[in-house]
RNA sequence: GGCCCCAUCGUCUAGAGGCCUAGGACACCAGGUUCUCAUCCUGGCAACACGAGUUCGAAUCUCGUUGGGGUCACCA
């Protein structure tokens, strides 16, 4: 059986880095017919963002990466949200104190401060004094009776080596000494996430745990954690974290970590997905496009490099660019007709201009930058025109007499006028494109003008020609 | 700073001791096709961080150095 998980906090928009998580949980557990989940750690009251749940499946959603569990989705071990999930995390903490392996602290934010600011002072590494650690239990809950708030914090052992098996890396060793004696549940009632972590991957059943490489370094509580109760841990996974340009996290300021930012600027799910799964890994076969379908059938974790990879931008826009050139040209039309729904383009149009322009795009927006003339006429001319009214009448003339509107005869009948004038091929169409479109860069003239129509190309020409 | 992870072209990577005068993709440059742009085709630039070992032989193994990253909360 296997059972994967993205556990994101409703605490801002949703990350491209969740995503690339997503994908690889997503993908290992349909090659083995196993389910996907998500669960939704908001044990953080302070950082709660309203909204940001809905924000992050609708991006899954985006993605095709649906979840088979979760908040929304009814499954077996519900409730998937940690909130609702506090009388279990309590059991587990009683649990632990029963067995000695956590202790009730009293310890004060003041105190736990000067503590740490000592041992700074003193260039050690700023840990807890385990100050409380020898209270019994039955002191501590006489003390909690009598109205004392108090923290629950895990029992690290002395001098162990604490073994943290990764599936990327393999076996990463600790020395127990250099773990705190982590706060398990807050004064609030609330567990943090280590314990929530262990407790609900175990009881959901989770058999592998792919989450970023920052988690790394607490891992060895988790272990712990799982030792304590008995349980087999999973297996885990610290993936790479994307990098800056600068080899840093990736972060706002210099990329765009959020996948809104990517949707709005035109990208396609499909090449999103396919540019991340190369981050890290390799198709067999070193190809770069390939269909999710096929990635599910070829993934596995153990090939994760642990490397972590510098975002690269410009990839995934050449490769949107492939997926749009790929396209079927009745969803190429449905794409643009979305992304520009406020603009209400003339679907006509937009069919007949797709054969123009898909080679030309790399995202979305590009195509009413290419193609706004089709819809609109120039309102400004790249090209000063003032010198050509006399050739642009000629044009008219000479296409007023075209009968069949077609982008050959159109084409035809300009060449060979063009030759009549002892005007080059290239100067010609400049001159021609510009008062036709406004641009010096445009999809292909004659088939353009086939599109905008005859009497429209007519009018245009009369139009610039009072330039 | 302690601990942990990592280290092949600018970027993503192939490479699991001889197949490597290190391969592919993006980007970049040059040329060709073309009425512009784009597509497409050809070619080019460009890397094993450094130093010791081990070995007949190292990008591949070991150690060290350097560099980068992560982490040290009642946040996840």
């Amino acid at each position: 059986m296997v059972r994967t998980r993205i556990a994101p906090s409703p605490t801002g928009f949703p990350h491209i880095g969740t995503v690339y998580q997503a994908l690889f949980d997503y993908a290992f557990a349909h090659k083995y017919d196993g389910q996907f989940l998500v669960r939704i750690e908001d044990t953080d009251r302070g950082r709660f963002v309203e909204g940001a749940e809905d924000a992050i499946f609708s991006a899954l959603d985006w993605f095709g990466l649906s979840e088979d569990e979760s908040p929304r989705k009814a499954g077996p071990h519900a409730p998937y949200r940690q909130s609702e999930r506090l009388e279990i995390y309590q059991k587990h903490a009683e649990d632990l104190l029963e067995k000695e392996h956590a202790y009730y602290c009293f310890c004060s934010k003041e105190r736990l401060e000067e503590v740490r600011n000592k041992m700074q002072a003193e260039k050690k590494i700023p840990m807890y004094d385990r100050h409380c650690r020898n209270i019994s239990l039955a002191d501590a809950k006489a003390r909690i009776q009598a109205g004392e708030t108090a923290v629950i914090r895990m029992k690290i052992p002395d001098n162990e080596k604490i073994v943290v098996p990764d599936g990327i890396r393999g076996d990463v060793i600790f020395d127990s000494s250099v773990v705190d004696d982590q706060v398990i549940v807050k004064t609030d009632g609330f567990p943090t996430y280590h314990l929530a972590v262990v407790v609900d991957d175990h009881t959901m059943e989770v058999t592998h745990v792919l989450r970023g490489e920052e988690w790394l370094s607490s891992a060895p509580k988790h272990i712990l954690l799982y030792q304590y109760f008995g349980w087999t841990a999973p297996e885990f996974f610290h993936t790479p974290l994307i990098r800056n340009p600068d080899k840093s996290k990736l972060s706002k300021r210099q990329g765009h970590t959020s996948v809104t930012w990517y949707k709005e600027h035109g990208f396609l799910p499909e090449a999103i997905l396919n540019y991340l799964a190369l981050m890290g890994w390799t198709h067999p076969e070193e190809k770069d496009i390939f269909a999710f379908e096929e990635f599910i059938k070829l993934f596995e974790f153990k090939d994760l490099k642990p490397l972590g990879p510098v975002f690269d931008l410009k990839k995934l826009e050449w490769m949107n660019g492939q997926y749009i050139m790929a396209m079927q040209p009745e969803t190429l039309k449905q794409h643009i007709l979305d992304f520009n729904k406020d603009v209400q383009l003339d679907e006509a149009i937009v069919e007949k201009s797709i054969p123009l322009v898909r080679e030309r795009m790399k995202t979305l927006p590009d195509y009413l930058a290419i193609a706004q003339f089709l819809f609109t006429r120039p309102t400004t001319y790249e090209k000063d025109l003032t010198e050509s009214k006399e050739l642009l009448m000629k044009v008219h003339t000479k296409l007023a007499t075209v009968e069949s509107w077609q982008a050959e005869v159109i084409g035809d009948a300009m060449v060979s006028l063009a030759g009549e004038l002892g005007v080059s091929n290239s100067q010609f169409f400049m001159t021609l494109r510009v008062a036709i479109s406004g641009n010096k860069i445009t999809p292909p003239l004659n088939d353009s003008m086939e599109l905008l129509g005859k009497d429209e190309c007519l009018a245009r020409l009369e139009i610039a020609a009072k330039q």
